[in-house]
DNA sequence: AGCTCATGTGAACGACCTTTACATGAGCTG
DNA sequence: CAGCTCATGTAAAGGTCGTTCACATGAGCT
């Protein structure tokens, strides 16, 4: 029998060979099963064909995979997030709501990686490596904010970007994880999250009187300067966010 | 010291007497200390003084338990949603900040009950006795939404109450979960998550047209059919809801 | 007093996490 | 190519948990 011996061992002999990122893989589609609080460690070493402890000569414990998991997450939504910003094209509403978009969209299509960024519990300033991802991250959408302050209507004092930002964060979290993932996406709801989160950004930004009316592309650079009456609801569109004709 | 054994079993014999209570007490000093993941059956029972196996005379399985928890928390949240409500006195939006400011206070003063009902993964909808309790407590969040609404200023179309209420949820589930509770709380921020929760809704608010601050009322023909209030711009300080003086 | 049933106990099973001692073999060195 | 070394795998074992089951206890009723 030792061409079976030889054939494993083509497949996969003694040695694995690429362990690390078999187990990361592993883990991610049991987190997205099962959610980070059902995972397990034996479960991924298994599913990778080793024995229950082979994965200890690549993560210090089951957290620290969960951690690095995280961290790939924060890596791959950064990404995501400063391709939606595309640097503020056409223009920058359209731009900051097209990051809120991206944020859902995230959540959405990738579960286990939103679970063990922002639902595993697991302690983001403990491990450095970890907390610069998660504000690489961040820093994409106070990078659109701050882009967004400055373009503050005159008239009107300039919104800190920074609160603009944890303000924009909280409403994106918030939708996700109360609308958007696993059970909680069964809530009978008026209107899709995406929707809702639009409407909500949309009638935010209205509040610090940006116009918000994007209708008309916009052919200059950038959007016309508010007019001086902007803020007295020149720039609503008929019906409001909301209430959007399918 | 055998008084002592004769006030234990005084306390205490073979049956407990009341150990179902005891049992949702030492989990929720559990699950305030190392979260609803943490949190142990096993170490409930110990605390409690009683084997491993006598919970199940109670509870069906672990999660049962945490439901349990959940839904009383709900309860609690329901009623000090309520109480901050305070049907809408001194004045609509008044209240309706209180509202917010109570949903982030229940989060920070109740790590557990707030970890059991929305970070424990406890499936609401599978229960209905807690998915009541669940609906009850956001219908304090909705009946406020709805007469916040209906105070909408007149010219301006009239938000609908159920999304205006899913809004100021999400952004206050945002803020407590981002912000405001565990590791997420040591965050440096350049404020106060009740401070970004308060500016957040009020910003909302204005961009659903209400009036917020220096924004003279729109005056029209139909008064509103709430009095006076609408018009009243009390809450905010001028230079917007941000930038609070010290 | 005796019965009954809710409530608690102890033992046992399987799963998991983690550590420890040992096995294998890939790659370097001579 | 022989031999060494060390990263990487395995098996076994200890500890904790969740859960079940047969059995013990005693509170309350008749």
């Amino acid at each position: 029998m030792s061409w079976r011996k030889e054939t494993r061992r083509a497949e996969r002999g003694y040695h694995h060979g690429n362990l690390k990122e078999a187990l990361l893989q592993a883990a991610l589609g049991l987190i997205a099963e099962k959610g980070a609080a059902g995972f397990t460690f034996a479960d991924a070493a298994r599913m990778a064909g080793v024995s229950a402890a082979a994965p200890y000569r690549h993560f210090r414990d089951r957290d620290e995979l969960l951690s690095s998991i995280a961290q790939r997450g924060f890596e791959q939504f950064e990404s995501r997030l400063t391709a939606a910003w595309d640097d503020g094209r056409p223009d920058t509403v359209t731009a900051f709501e097209r990051v809120g978009r991206a944020y859902l969209a995230f959540a959405r299509e990738e579960p286990a990686f939103y679970n063990a960024m922002f639902e595993s519990g697991v302690p983001v300033d403990v491990n450095p490596a970890l907390q610069a991802a998660s504000e690489r991250a961040f820093n994409v959408i106070r990078a659109a904010a701050e882009r967004l302050a400055a373009l503050a209507p005159p008239g009107t004092p300039r919104p800190p970007a920074m609160m603009m930002a944890l303000h924009i964060w909280s409403m994106a979290h918030g939708v996700a994880s109360l609308f958007s993932r696993g059970d909680a996406a069964r809530r009978k709801l008026p209107m899709s999250p995406d929707e809702l989160l639009e409407a909500e950004v949309l009638i935010y930004l209205r509040g610090l009187g940006f116009p918000t009316d994007r209708r008309p592309p916009a052919k200059s650079a950038e959007p016309p300067p508010v007019p001086p009456e902007a803020s007295s609801g020149s720039g609503v569109p008929p019906g409001g966010p909301w209430g959007k004709p399918k």
